[in-house]
DNA sequence: CATGAATGAGTATTCATTCAT
DNA sequence: GATGAATGAATACTCATTCAT
């Protein structure tokens, strides 16, 4: 087995039992056993449980950054592009569900040290310049770009979790209204486009 | 010291600490000493360390719940109260920061067996109920309050993480505004009041 | 059991396990194990296998102590004393010769983290006044007492490891020329006493 | 790289690090590193990390016996071999301070096996043995060679000790006087010589 | 009711050794 | 011979929980 794939399945075997039982229930022991190495063997791709961690959430953020920059493109319009990019990380987050629940546990936990991951992650700045360019062309209220990502993205993960957390089937209709609610609200009232 | 006392001893000390340490980093036997007590006599009023989290969950949200209380009244017109409870509970939240990320951390953690938390607790209902009442009288647009609930409470935690995790400080008028993007989206076009 | 029978008890087991297997094999099960006790219990009373080594060391060392009290005494002439206290000493460590390879492998351990150790620690503070005081009383070559003292106690370790460790029994008079060639060494030679 | 350097290359890696870190502190994987070698080929050269212990010991030893076949020399006066022979392993010990601290760890480790090393090891022969002409001379006590030995072995070590480990300076003539305190201690009495 | 010493199962991590390449 | 990835047993230490006082 070539070394990337023995990180990819420790990868994925940490991703699958973080997401079942949380961090604290994801023994060392239990993600070498459903890698099938052994223990040790972890410890030769990762210094620690906290770099092993740390590193997965890279792995896994690599994966929203591919729909960002898929769907992010200068040659279409950009009100387009906005809910490409919502229904893109909808569906992505919808067909993973342990990504944010991943995420979420990260970010609140002490393996999270960086304290303004909001700035520095290659997502967020992505995401970022994604509403910079809205504003720029006038088509988004003149708020911080910084704002407005932060506003979107939390309105597809409450999206996916209204389904995941709270049982809720959306019926006819209302997947597609809830983009048009995030693009009404964000809309510069001005935008003659 | 009255038992009441005792269990709230108890709760706050918990709180401060899985604020600052998370769950993982919060023993009993701090939580103990924290709170001015013995290990032992924990466990005279909760069974289990599971036991005393979720209660802690039901005691927080009782805060929040006097948040919606407070400002979902009948005698005022809905949008005026909408932005009230807006501001009601970022307002809170912002003062307590340590809450949402217990709460966070809580529902993505192994403690956190209910799976649709969305229906059951008070919060949740009082909160959906008021946003039915603003569905109901026209201003909103007619989807599920559940959804309506679940975006707007999204997006209150969101500005105050923004600022408490991404480090940014909110600029003149800003503050102002998010809540007006959300009214704008979730606002029924055709509202004639 | 009183408390203090209880770190006596984890301090003999460890003492005898270090004895016999050194100290990387004395793991704290083992110790734990002999002493009675379950393993975490010695957490109550020993932050850490370093500390425990550390106090026991101490502990040790109070005994040697106790023997140089009892033989450095003002009253009885320092040439007498000399001789009483080579056999009081030789006689300790030969009936408890775990005591001295718990010593040399504690001071060439990580665990001995002080350097000089010769200045600072009781023993040798009281082993270096009792050889001050025969430099001023002129019975002894007027060098360092700290070297004498060094010299002294070197002398009488290796006396008890010719036999324990060098398998050599000592015949009829040995033992007795022995301090004699100490004293005969360190003697001032214009001693007119 | 002969086989020779290479495994000259491991024993100095291995000494260099047990001096640093101790035995407990020294892992093939760092010896090999050190040494510029991968770990399994340590295992060419070695057994086991016992064998190459036991045979770093004689290693080292080979030095020490170089010494003393190098002062000890039939066509000199005893009393001369005897201070030469002293300052001899005085230097090569204080030059090579790593030596005895292996040297006492190895004694009271796990890996000597061997209990009465005294006997059976070269570097104790020929020390005993130049004791023996001492003593067969007239100028030395009647006493075992191999306490005399022992005796002046250790004080040697100690006027190390005293420095390295005690952080002691020698003051101006103290280092000259050490042997002599040994030499006048040992001395036959009645040596006309 | 309250205490806190005691328990012991559970966890991250290390390291001597092996073996396929 | 040489390599270094893989192994897995061993170890220090933690912590929820119990119970005698």
């Amino acid at each position: 087995m070539p070394i990337a794939d023995k990180k990819k399945a420790i990868f994925e075997s940490t991703l699958e039992l973080v997401k079942e039982n949380g961090f604290h229930g994801t023994p060392m022991s239990l993600v070498a056993k459903k890698a099938g190495v052994a223990a040790g063997t972890i410890y030769h791709y990762f210094e620690s449980k906290e770099v092993l961690i740390l590193e997965l959430y890279h792995y896994i953020q690599q994966q929203s950054i591919e729909v960002l920059k898929r769907e992010d493109r200068a040659d279409i319009p950009f009100q387009k592009c906005f809910f490409n990019l919502w229904h893109g990380l909808y569906t992505y987050y919808s067909k993973n569900t342990g990504i944010f629940r991943f995420f979420e546990q990260f970010v609140n936990s002490p393996y999270n040290t960086g304290q303004s991951e909001f700035v520095k992650d290659d997502f967020h700045r992505l995401l970022f310049q994604f509403f910079e360019r809205g504003i720029q062309e006038g088509h988004l209220r003149p708020i911080s770009s910084k704002i407005l990502g932060t506003l979107a993205h939390s309105n597809i993960i409450s999206t996916v979790k209204i389904q995941v957390l709270g049982g809720l089937k959306l019926q006819n209709g209302e997947l597609e209204q809830i983009p048009l609610i995030l693009w009404d609200g964000m809309q510069n009232r001005n935008d003659k486009s």
